[in-house]
DNA sequence: CTGAAAGCGCTTACAG
DNA sequence: CTGAAAGCGCTTACAG
């Protein structure tokens, strides 16, 4: 990468970009000879090498990807989809995603929906469109990565599944999770437990629901102990739901925010109302952000590593772009459960 | 869109794309004439036009992006790279970016180098290898800009700004906002306060640097009375250092954070030495987090719009990439100084 | 070991 | 209004 200003380039003069046919020309050598001696597959003498080499570096020449995409069908470039960049589950995963594209030789497409589902689809043709070596997407639906799969475009869901069996998947063992939760609530003595939750159709959603509720019926308690309330992913709309069942007379005395967002609504609503954590009421959740360290007491939740998962996601796309006859695999992470001050014995 | 199963197209079944010439060849028109009826550019009478999209709806015909961009010598897709996406401060901004992009038709190629120069400029070379049309990014040096625009990629930089007067900018008002924060400071009657800062050169940390060294002069204090402490972006470092501040004889009454990363630490170092805020130290900052109205008190601090910075910045670029010969401007946003419970008048 | 030629999938003057 | 042809910048068999 010389910045040669030699040949009149200088800082903020735009110059025209260098081709290999002028880099050939410069070298005394045809086209072919210079993309062989450049790219490094095919034959090519040692001293025809370093010439072209040289001249390719005095013309600051940069290989046209598109050309070179083109024509090999593939691009060495990455489709992420998350769903929410202002989440920081989803900051971390798109981190690791980031981190482990780059280590690969790989650049990112990134795309974020703010939950939209066509968007999620936009994204995807836009992906098929620049023929993606393969995409990682927190899918919506089954839709997108079926869509991507019609084209032969590999696809790893992270996070949630949909598309279990035709594709690569990483998640958290988020029945496990949720039920060592619950059971250690209800090991406290809690009597009233509520599950405060955005979704229930989709994998975390439905499988933090099962574990919850199988931890409520083990621990011998009746169904009813086991109260589940949902709310839209928001902070503001979720404190006005969660603040209203804990104002019922027969109020929970813990609830488990099954998320980050759900957890700062449900510390809010308390907060407003003046209920003191963890002596009136005992909160326990998913996902381990930076507040819950800094609040008093600090917050008992589970912790997912997201940036491994993102990680994880990219190695197993670059396994599946290797063979692609392989069977789909889904790589289930532990999560481990932080037990901190929020939680303890109910005070009624 | 269409997802057609009719020609035997299955779930998950990978089909062969189709090119522009098979729904050129399904419609029976020239490849001129679908390319014209595709894209809308060109004549086409009305009933051929409806033909070629028929044809390439059951084909499920998806343009080829190299292609087009190959030939076209641009392409959709605009480059970001942001310093680190685990600081909330950058993720607001890849947000906003990221949001804008989609609005305006672009896809985001994102690169995010944990402050890492070299891999700044390996992101840059991709860029220029798959001819973005433009790129946005937080410089940590002069250099990447410069490499850019010599290649005639027009380039916004944001938050920072190294390449004056050649390139546009979008950045937020340093100096003013920690004028107003120091002085608001000292008017409480703190004879002691520190700025604790990562870097100070800069235009984000020397503008900081400036307004807090002008508020100093400007309340007749001398100037021993701003301290500035440096040390890494980084927590635990930065923890240890603020201790070691905060534990000296003559310790600050009042402690000015320049982001939020080193407000984290100034109040985990706060919370470690059980030096309480505000009565036993005030604490002040830069960058607006969830965390700072969480706990209690509340944190003052600047409000850097940083979702607004990234739209902006994608607005100023489409308005370059539309006159390329405009002159480079600065855009310059102010920011809100909020004042919660975290500062108040020094007990000492 | 090197070079001429074909071709990746489009767009776009140009001729009809 | 439509089609044949050139060409964007590469890679890759193939012939020498």
């Amino acid at each position: 990468m010389a910045r040669s200003t030699k040949a009149g380039i200088g800082v903020g003069v735009p110059h025209p970009r260098a081709t290999m046919k002028e880099v050939a020309k410069a070298a005394g050598v045809s086209l072919s000879t210079a993309s062989r001696a450049l790219t490094g597959r095919g034959y090519v003498s040692a001293d025809v090498r370093d010439r072209v080499k040289q001249a390719a570096a005095e013309l600051e020449y940069v290989p046209d990807a598109m050309a070179r995409n083109l024509r090999q069908q593939v691009s060495r470039v990455i489709g992420v989809i998350v769903s929410d960049l202002r989440d920081p589950f989803y900051v971390d995963l798109a981190s690791g995603l980031s981190q482990q594209c780059r280590r690969r030789g790989y650049a990112m497409m990134l795309s974020d929906n703010g939950g939209v589902e066509k968007r999620e689809l936009e994204a995807a043709e836009t992906f098929v469109s620049s023929r993606v070596a393969g995409v990682i997407l927190t899918p919506m639906s089954r839709e997108v990565s079926e869509y991507l799969l019609g084209y032969g475009i590999p696809v790893v869901e992270v996070d949630r599944q949909f598309a279990d069996g035709l594709c690569d998947a990483v998640v958290v063992d988020n029945r496990g999770a949720a039920f060592k939760v619950t059971q250690a609530l209800a090991g406290l003595g809690h009597r009233r437990i509520a599950l405060v939750i955005d979704e229930i159709t989709w994998t975390t959603g439905r499988d933090r629901l099962s574990g919850f509720k199988e931890a409520i019926a083990e621990a011998g308690l009746p169904p009813e102990a086991g109260i589940v309330v949902t709310s839209k992913l928001d902070v503001a709309q979720a404190q006005a739901v969660i603040a209203k069942l804990l104002s019922r007379k027969d109020s929970p005395t813990a609830v488990f925010a099954a998320n980050n967002v759900l957890a700062e609504a449900t510390w809010r609503a308390a907060e407003q109302l003046g209920k003191t954590i963890p002596d009136q009421l005992s909160l326990a959740c998913f996902d381990d952000v930076r507040w819950m360290t800094m609040v008093s007491p600090a917050i008992t939740t589970v912790a997912q590593d997201a940036v491994a998962m993102g990680e994880t996601a990219v190695d197993q796309l670059m396994e599946r772009i290797r063979k692609p006859s392989r069977p789909a695999c889904t790589i289930m992470m532990a999560a481990t459960m932080e037990e901190r001050g929020s939680t303890a014995r109910p005070t009624r």
